[in-house]
DNA sequence: CTAAACAACGTAAACGTTTACGTAAAAAGC
DNA sequence: GCTTTTTACGTAAACGTTTACGTTGTTTAG
């Protein structure tokens, strides 16, 4: 049998009433009875039942994280900064991964709503036009982590992608580099397909660099695999190529192993920047120069925005993170 | 204003204990008003509020999962497969990261009792009496991943670690390699630690290879650091090493990269086997042999085995999972 | 044709809290 | 000393469900 509020008031010889105001620091109540009361509870190990607490409180002190793919580090990042904030607050997370799947979604978001969670993080996914109208019904905080909405005011915390990528191809120019290539993930991805495209084509306009479209492959995601299809694709249709931004880590680890079977030097003979500072991008030979996003900060970051509407609820505004190349050796100064 | 049972009751000119039958598919309603009565659910986009139910069912529909450090690429494995099952049983899982703090575990078993979870999984550190005999008070079923308990009757799903470290090493003898170091992780770590320095020492006992004190090095952790600083010390003091068995494949991408460094060539200079089979492992160069673990469907078994406790409650028993050696080119067979 | 069984509901208690309201005694104000 | 205020409680309603039990009308059995 699990103890009650009503145990404890009974063996304390106080109402139910007493027990709750000293269990929540409400005034109503003598030092000397508190005493009695608490030294009660301990006895009997009573701890408040999170249930119907929240019944009342309409409070479930959840929060709700849908993410596209768990085993990716970006998300382990992401998630490492919301645990820590969400903890901070006394609430806890719950992580949905959805695998870009719409179905899977919606399932989540109905299963979030039945929970009662007081709001949610929606990272690295377009919020399409069915998950926003759910979410507003719902009427519970969201914010976004590391992507946008394009038709609806949501705010949201992201770096730049395009000024990051306009960045990165910057960095290998004035090193020096003409011939850049460029590895992009999905196309399709709004928020860190086409932008990042973008960014290194700016990059190489502004410069006066020609770039053709054989300089560009872009595959289907941002894996490993992505990496080393991508680059022997690369390679064929653009051999003179000598420096390449690879839109992820994942994808520039995917072109150095290409470039190590080839024996293709890196980066004497081939530079790499990647893009996302995963911590395996210190692990590679050479270590991986990349664009860092401060993956921890914004996870950090979104959560306080969410608990900020959810406790004070007023509005808040997007952050844009800084993004910063951090250098390692693999890239060459020419 | 959230819209509950009364209301669609009220709309439908029926009984709230009708439309909760209703709901829950228990008999006692004409097909008739079950329609009417979805109909106005449809209409209202009613939820049923799940702290409401939860308060009377006694079930949060929610698991805790306890894990030492969630940037950490074993977890998220772990935590991928746990996720699969619990959502697959309509339930969510919160995670909580410990960082292998004894009071920060504490206060999430505090958290995870208020919230009234219906079982836990306690993943990768050592259970402590401390948060045996909590959770025995909290009644709760709990199962064990890639850890033990010694003193207590705590089902679990793990590999033999020491019998797996028998394998690795047994795979470098097999290979020709006779001057074998082991890099450990943390010799603390009753799990990782020492029983997989026993397996190594087991193996080379049995095939009657001498090994001293000088021949391992155990570190803080199992990272990429430790890898590194390892590797240093090991060569130092063992320099005819020709092989080295890591106890993480973290560890063994620091060793490749401190052989990088000094010119030493793998596999043809020196072989290195690791130990996770991390995704990292196919990433490096050249791609890592190592021990792979099937970590996620542990995860989904030992998921599997909770609610197995919480809808039988019948006890369940223990499983160790098979280990395998997966060749990739890090150990020259000679 | 009547008693028994059953189908299709409605009523109300229960789950474990919080909190508005009421009340008695003590303290304060004049 | 009497009123007013304050303190320290207790009572009971509310939160949104589920469910045991009761009730009515209809079907079935004998």
């Amino acid at each position: 049998m699990t103890i009650t509020i009503k145990d404890v008031a009974k063996k304390a010889n106080v109402s139910i009433a007493t027990v709750s105001r000293i269990l929540n620091d409400k005034p109503g109540y003598s030092e000397e009875t508190k005493k009695k009361v608490m030294q009660v509870i301990e006895e009997l190990g009573y701890h408040p039942n999170g249930i119907a607490r929240g019944l009342i409180s309409k409070r479930s002190h959840t929060i709700g994280v849908l993410v596209p793919k768990l085993s990716s580090m970006l998300m382990t990042e992401f998630v490492s900064g919301i645990e820590n904030i969400t903890h901070q607050n006394g609430s806890s997370a719950i992580i949905c991964h959805t695998e870009s799947n719409g179905k899977k979604t919606m399932q989540y978001l109905q299963l979030l709503k039945e929970k009662q969670i007081d709001g949610i993080i929606f990272a690295s996914e377009l919020l399409t036009e069915d998950y926003y109208q759910f979410v507003k019904k719902m009427e519970i905080p969201i914010v976004l982590l590391s992507t946008i909405s394009y038709d609806h005011p949501v705010p949201y915390v992201r770096v730049d992608d395009q000024h990051a990528a306009y960045s990165a191809t910057d960095y290998l120019i004035k090193n020096g580099h003409k011939n850049i290539g460029m590895i992009g993930g999905n196309k399709e991805d709004m928020v860190a397909g086409q932008p990042r495209i973008d960014g290194y084509l700016q990059a190489m306009e502004k410069h006066n660099l020609s770039c053709t479209d054989k300089q560009i492959v872009s595959g289907h995601g941002f894996g490993f695999e992505d990496g080393v299809d991508g680059f022997r694709k690369l390679i064929e249709q653009f051999p003179e190529v000598t420096a390449v931004f690879a839109a992820s880590d994942e994808i520039a680890l995917g072109v150095i192993s290409v470039a190590y079977q080839m024996g293709i030097k890196v980066p004497e003979q081939l530079s790499i920047i990647g893009y996302d500072n995963l911590s395996l991008a210190e692990m590679s030979i050479p270590p991986l120069t990349t664009v860092a996003q401060p993956l921890k900060q914004m996870g950090e970051k979104a959560t306080e925005m969410v608990f900020d509407i959810i406790n004070n609820n007023k509005t808040v505004e997007s952050r844009i993170f800084p993004h910063a190349i951090v250098e390692r050796d693999s890239v060459r100064k020419i």
